[in-house]
Formats: C-alpha cells, sequence, structure tokens
DNA sequence: CGAGTTGTTGAGACACAGTCTCAATTGTGG
DNA sequence: CCACAATTGAGACTGTGTCTCAACAACTCG
C-alpha cells in the first residue's frame, strides 16, 4: 500500500486530510516489514516532520479501525504494526529481518470451527500469528537486508 | 494445576522454594480463567503478603520457561497468564468471563506446513488465539462467573 | 546443627507504551 | 474568505515491565 493509497482511504472514511496523517502516510508506505508506534515517533522526530507522540498513536489507531494497518503481537510481546490489503487475514513474520506476508484465512476457518464444536465455545475472532524465517533469511542471504528506518 | 504441582515444577527444576514463589503459587493455583501480573501484585498486596512487584514478574517469567503458565495476548493489547499442563498448546478466551480452554495443536499443524510450503518461509513458531463465549455465557447463564479475585 | 555460598528478594528508580486533557491550530464546506 | 468542527502538540499521567543493589534466606557441606 502506498502513500495515496493510504490518503485516499482516509479521505473517503471522512477524515481530514492535514499534513501530519500525510507525513506518517508516507512514513509507513516506506516501510518494509512491520515496525512499531516508536519506530514512526523516532523517524518523525528525527526527520523534523513535527508530529507529535499522541498524534502517531492516534492515526495509527485511524488506519487500524480503516483496515489499512494491522497490528501484530510479536512474541517478545511487544506491538508492531504492517500495511495491509485485505479484510480478514494472518500474518508470516520473519524473526531475523521482520519482513511480514500475508496469508489468507483458508484452511484455517475448518480447524476454527472444529474447535467450536469440541469445546462448545462460541468463537468470535481470533488470531493467528507464524515466526520463523522468510526464504532469504532461511537461506543465509547476506542481501536479506534488515528491517529499519 | 494446583498448589504443590507449582512448587515442584519449580524444585525438580533446581530452583529454591522460597516463601514468596510458595504464595504465588497458592494464588495462581486458586485462580480460575487468566488473571494479569497485576491481579497478583493487587491481591499480594492486599493478603499482605510481602511479595514485592519485581517478585512477581520474575516469578511468572519462571514459571512460563517452566511451560507452568503461559502468556497470553489479548485483543486487548494487553497480557495475561494461565495455569496449563501441556508442552505446546492453544487458548480459547471466553471475552466475558473470562474463562480459558486448551485445545491441542492437532488439525492446525497442517495448516501451518501448508502456509509454509505456500510462503516458502520456514516457520519455528506460532501461536494461535481464539476469542468468543464459553458455553455459559453463550447461553447467558447468569451463573457463568466474573473471574476476578 | 551451624556457617558459608549463592540464589532470591523488596524497594524504588527507571524505561517505555499508550492515553488523556486542553488550548491553539487548521481543514473544509459554504 | 469565514466559521465551525476536527485535529493537533505538549505534557501530564497511568500502567506495565525491567534493573540495581544491599539485605536476606535456602540449600549444602562439614
Amino acid at each position: 500500500m502506498d502513500t495515496p493509497s493510504i490518503v485516499t482511504a482516509l479521505d473517503r472514511a471522512g477524515y481530514r486530510l492535514t499534513e501530519p496523517r500525510r507525513s506518517l502516510a508516507a512514513l509507513i508506505a516506506g516501510r518494509a516489514g512491520h515496525f512499531t508506534a516508536g519506530d514512526l515517533i523516532a523517524e518523525a522526530r528525527a526527520r523534523r516532520l513535527g508530529v507529535g507522540r499522541a498524534t502517531v498513536f492516534r492515526t495509527l489507531e485511524v488506519l487500524e479501525t480503516l483496515g489499512a494497518v494491522e497490528r501484530l503481537d510479536l512474541l517478545s510481546g511487544g506491538h508492531a504494526y504492517v500495511v495491509c490489503q485485505r479484510a480478514h487475514h494472518h500474518h508470516v513474520v520473519c524473526t531475523q529481518c521482520g519482513r511480514t506476508n500475508e496469508i489468507d484465512d483458508g484452511d484455517l476457518r475448518a480447524v476454527v470451527n472444529e474447535i467450536a464444536r469440541r469445546t462448545g465455545y462460541r468463537v468470535d475472532d481470533h488470531r493467528l500469528e507464524l515466526f520463523g524465517l522468510c526464504p532469504a533469511c532461511a537461506a543465509g542471504q547476506p542481501g536479506a537486508t534488515t528491517v529499519s528506518a
């Protein structure tokens, strides 16, 4: 998802296209892999974009409700975000370079249904996250760039 | 998992059986559903057990590595713990009363393998969490006790 | 059983994530 | 161009989790 897409998404949903939001859209679009709220805050500050902490959190929250971004729970217990397209899906996260891939819900649905049947729970929501090495990192490629600013 | 089980697990792993650890084992064993570090800290303080904040976190960390307890990521973004028996498994969490049930890895394994094949990732770890209503809460039972202290 | 060794502890400082308030600012529709 | 409402930044605040360090208490060994 590129900068205009994010901006357009905001616009379509009736949000104002403010300068801080445009800046953040650009920062987010320029990211590979996942990033944290802290990453954005640091980068915004480094580039003297004049975007406040609170605004970063608020904007991420908005983007999450719009589905332009999704929040991940890392193994470490921290949170991170990834840009994404589809409505409901999951992610494989490379623990080395931070790259993520979306994966669809497909086969999982049956598993969830089976669990609901066995436990008697009414399952409303679920979350699946996979961690490992992306093909490049698994191959030990030096070119497997570590994701950061 | 009851108090002695937790204490025994600590002992077998070579940890000292200190008073604070025994107290926490008892608190944890007395919990239904999930609980947070904050819950334990509050209860320990309320009962004047003289167990410090840091010790609660440290003990939970130890118990997690021993597999006596597992950490959950709630939808809210917070963390909680549940006592559990088996090595690798997942949980269904009732969003109303906090009750949890363990579910085994069974059918999921195939899904994970399929995803690894499709994406080319080497998947080392994964996490699945389901949220919904337990049978009692789904039935609207008033007896579906809210889990807390 | 009594002393030494060493793991463990509590208090409090600290780091960090995230939320909230509120006055000042800025899009946007008219 | 104006007025109004949404949005913003600064900073206070809350909560979670980590770290340090001196005091302490389990286990071990004699």
